[in-house]
DNA sequence: AGTATAGTGTTATAATATAACAAATTTTTA
DNA sequence: TAAAAATTTGTTATATTATAACACTATACT
């Protein structure tokens, strides 16, 4: 029953229940189209329920492709300390979760000693899967 | 005389020049507005050079903001691979050049193994001048 | 109950970025 | 050096992403 379990708003849990079933991230206009079915009509309404959920973590903005994808690290509620990874060709995201890198971010000064309240890394390269496809091509 | 210092074309230099004279990173309309004395009219001549100055490693792209701003790091020919501070307060941008955490961030794989090609990473805080104006703030 | 805070719905518009096409320039290589 | 290839230019139009502003409604807080 802490302070942040307050309950999501109409508009908040239509954004949050699209951006959750999609595996890759999604576009704001793509929020839009899919969830005006349900009594979203207009970009702001979209757009206020992303500032929210961002602000509570439950999803993040993949800043590279303005897009946006559901938190996948249980009981998030750190936004702005993020690690993702791109594929390069099929653009899929993955958040990743590694202690020792959050560690190493989280400790980071820079050289005047300047401590940082939050990060956003991006790693980019060719997923396996397509990684295997480009394989498979070289074949035929 | 590497292959790379085949020299810049008249619009990369004009914006690159322009880009180099700002401390803070600029858009890409302030950009536009700013050189269409020389004869820059049109947004596509601005973003075509900035993606040819970013491909060379010259300028870089600060994605939470959608500005660019100049490589500080002498010689530089490695984009994608970009760590940034960022003020919260001022947006000033410095680009941080930590050889430990270079080689952290190299040699990061993820959890199958994936190696990265590049990485984007930006630090978020405020920096010491912005603390220190704040700090004036409180005591009067 | 009264007030503060947060959220809604709406219209209009700002800010960022690219498509497409014809022409000119530079680089390569035969 | 002439022809072919690749890059850059200039231009118009348009796509995409995001916010301003305003009136109103719902919810949470003493």
């Amino acid at each position: 029953m802490n302070k942040k379990s307050k309950s999501l708003s109409k508009n908040q849990k239509i954004v949050l229940d699209f951006i959750q079933k999609n595996k890759k991230p999604v576009k704001a206009y793509s929020i839009l189209s899919n969830v005006q079915k349900k009594g979203i009509n207009a970009p702001p309404q979209v757009y206020r329920a992303l500032d929210k959920l961002i602000k509570i973590g439950k999803i993040h903005r993949v800043e590279s492709q303005n897009s946006f994808v559901a938190c996948k690290i249980s009981n998030c509620d750190t936004p702005h300390k993020t690690v993702f990874s791109i594929c390069n060709s099929c653009e899929i995201v993955s958040e990743i979760n590694d202690p020792k890198l959050f560690k190493n971010l989280k400790d980071f000064r820079d050289k005047d000693g300047t401590v940082f309240d939050g990060y956003n890394l991006e790693f980019f390269g060719t997923c396996k899967s397509c990684k295997n496809k480009q394989i498979e091509n070289t074949k035929h």
